[in-house]
RNA sequence: GCCGACAUAGCUCAGUCGGUAGAGCAACUGAUUCGUAAUCAGUAGGUCCCCAGUUCAAAUCUGGGUGUCGGCUCCA
């Protein structure tokens, strides 16, 4: 064996070292001692490792240093550990858990019988960033599972026991354990050289939240926090959440009087006059998209038998989830608000017999549809009892498939577009609770999968994440806190047509299963308003606008010409308000801007004497006066539809 | 549904040790008629979420319920 090896950079550079020098020696020795001080892991033949281990073949090797998005998040689960050994010294008795590091962060999940406290969050912040001062070492170091589990028992961490026997379990031989101070858990790693390189540990909140994530298990004490290389970095973070909170769907809602809730109906909305407009002008948009992509609508009865949920299956899998409403003649909850409109499509399509020619048939309906979601659970227009997709079923043959799915998502595509959101692909495949045999999953999936790609679009696969009765494709958008959610979707299912025994005659004048694509662009009407209110933080382009423009004189004397203006443009279908309250011009403006109407139309004398109105752009840009007409043909282009 | 916090005027919020509730904005009335982000003055507005309990006395303490918020589970 030579005593030598090589160590291939990133960059393609080649390097000699003595075997078995650590990878941090090397860094220092070989590429530089700025580096090395940088430091923070390394990933050797693709495999992420410590510092202080020790290179023993010839190997691929990348430096993270705080520069990359990966250092980032290997400080947050090292401050995962060290929030950790916080709470154990302040709170002796409380068990650990697990602590990974999120998208945002981290937490770690306790158990003890009291949650923190915001004031004992606090103090474990405070002693959290001491350990940072200290800038204890993490060490690293490998024992038996038969150790482990005696160390871990020894401790009283059941939690812990239980995790380390199901490694055993699976096969594996030896435990890492890593130590800073007098800590030590057991970790993949790797972990950064010294507590010192986080930088800064911030808590943010505590919840409950089920030992590994079922709610039949324990209930465990989560703390969330965050860590960022420096202060300046946590306070742009803060300052980002702070931001988000000022966009937050459910405060401009009241600011901007939008919709509002009542505790008699939880979970339900209330529109307003406002919110109505915006409300009714998507679904005006979205039924002129459907209907030139070739979707017929049609409307269905909201309460349904029993029998037609059996028939759908919903009544075994989701009976919980709906509304049951009592027959007072036969004294039973043999009705039930309905939950979704593919089973009312899927009786529709049986109304009639369907040739081969009738195919694609594509129904829309935007009705109204209850969930019992759990009470926990709701919140703001995004999750709700009460809501309506923009919904639609495609009956087609199975040769139609990819053809369809290709049409959808480009009519996805356009309206996400018109208004600016971006979106992200999901393909997910069969759940483990689910109906059909799996050859109907295997076609069903590879039909989806076969669409997506002669489009050509990147997709994240989910296994297990389709509905019961097929795999589907969905599309998430981000809201103004880096939430995702899901909105559009289509889903494949081969099923419902067999449940309902629904059939076309084909060319070969036998009969033949159409297959359904279930869709949905939007989502729900609620969900998508609320991400377009955090999306435009309230003010929207005009087309959208409930208010397109509002007019404010600068005396009383300009009354009637206003009226006559807001009258004129009214008739031209715009939507335009005169506000005519006595305050001064400001305060009309700045009320105005407040709400965030796209164009406020001053009207003095000089508009009056030349038959023109001054617009002012939300934001503040004057546009000088001009004629009427002028501004009409401004608002004509500026309040089309996209 | 589970864990925790919270619930006071239309909105945002204050209310000390348990002694019977306040501000700003909004509304209303009057005056002001003003040229691009708050004119002035006055008036009115409360089942302190609901139901019990403790107490001479409850917005305040206790129990139960409802709702909201942050999470968990679930999800459009």
């Amino acid at each position: 064996m030579a005593d030598q090896i090589t160590v291939t950079l990133p960059d393609g550079s080649q390097k000699q070292a003595p075997r078995g020098t650590t990878i941090a020696d090397f860094v220092r020795d070989s590429i530089g001692a700025g580096l090395a001080k940088a430091a923070l892991f390394a990933r050797v033949n693709g495999q992420d490792m410590d510092l202080a281990r020790p290179l023993t073949e010839d190997v691929k090797l990348q430096i993270f240093t705080s520069k990359s998005p990966e250092g980032l998040e290997l400080i947050r689960h090292d401050a995962a550990h060290v929030v950790a050994s916080a709470v154990q010294r302040l709170f002796p008795g409380t068990q650990v858990t697990i602590g990974p590091a999120t998208e945002e962060g981290f937490y770690y999940d306790f158990f003890r019988e009291k949650p923190f406290t915001p004031e004992d969050l606090e103090k474990i912040e405070a002693e959290a960033n001491k350990e940072i001062a200290s800038n204890l070492p993490f060490v690293r170091t490998e024992i038996s599972m038969d150790e482990a589990i005696k160390l871990f028992e020894d401790k009283g961490e059941k939690f812990k026991v239980e995790i380390v026997k199901d490694i055993a379990a699976k096969g594996a031989k030896t435990l890492t354990l890593y130590t800073h101070g007098e800590w030590v858990d057991f970790c993949l790693g790797p972990h950064a050289p010294s507590t010192g390189k986080i930088g800064v540990i911030k808590l943010l909140s505590t919840s409950g939240a089920y030992w590994r994530g079922d709610h039949r298990n324990p209930m465990l004490q989560r703390i969330y926090g965050t860590a960022f290389f420096d202060k300046k970095a946590l306070q742009e973070y803060l300052n980002r959440m702070e931001e988000a909170r000022k966009r937050d769907h459910r405060k401009l809602g009241k600011e901007l009087d939008l919709f509002h809730f009542h505790p008699y109906s939880p979970g339900a909305a209330f529109w307003t006059p406002k919110g109505t407009t915006l409300y009714n002008t998507l679904a005006a948009f979205m039924r002129r998209m459907t209907s030139e992509t070739g979707y017929v609508e049609i409307k269905t009865p909201l309460l349904y038998n029993k029998g037609l949920w059996e028939t759908s299956g919903h009544w075994g899998k989701y009976k919980e989830n709906m509304f049951l409403v009592l027959d007072n003649d036969t004294g039973e909850h043999d009705f039930s608000l309905k939950p979704m409109n593919c089973p009312s499509h899927h009786l529709y399509y049986g109304f009639k017999k369907h040739s081969y020619r009738d195919l694609p048939l594509r129904l829309h309906t935007q009705d109204v549809l209850h969930r019992n979601e759990a009470a926990g659970s709701l919140g703001g227009l995004t999750r709700v009892r009460q809501f309506a997709q923009d919904d639609a079923h495609i009956y087609c043959m199975e040769s139609q498939i990819p053809d369809e799915v290709r049409r959808f998502v480009q009519l996805l595509d356009r309206v996400y577009k018109a208004v600016g959101l971006s979106y992200s692909v999901k393909l997910s495949t069969r759940p483990e609770k689910r109906l059909g045999d799996d050859s109907l999953w295997d076609r069903a999936e590879a039909g989806l999968k076969s669409a997506l790609e002669s489009l050509g679009l990147e997709y994240e696969l989910k296994p297990g994440d389709g509905a019961f009765y097929g795999p589907k494709i969905d599309f998430d958008v981000s809201d103004s806190i880096g939430r995702k959610w899901q909105l559009g979707t289509i889903q494949l299912d081969y099923l419902a047509p067999e449940r309902f025994d629904l059939t076309y005659i084909g060319d070969d004048n036998a009969e033949h299963r159409p297959v359904v694509l279930h869709r949905a662009i939007f989502g729900s009407f609620e969900r998508f308003i609320a991400i377009l209110i955090e999306h435009f933080a309230g003010a929207f382009p005009a087309w959208l606008a409930p208010v397109q423009a509002v007019l404010v004189t600068v005396a009383d004397r300009q009354r009637d010409y206003a009226l006559e203006v807001r009258d004129q443009l009214r008739a031209k279908g715009y939507r335009v308000d005169y506000d005519e309250r006595g305050l001064t011009l400001n305060a009309k403006i700045r009320d105005a801007q407040l709400q965030k109407i796209p164009f406020t139309l001053v009207i003095g004398d000089n508009e009056v004497d030349g038959g023109g109105v001054s617009p002012r752009r939300y934001g503040g840009e004057d546009l000088k006066t001009m004629k009427l007409e002028a501004f009409e043909a401004l608002l004509e282009k500026e309040a089309a539809w996209p």
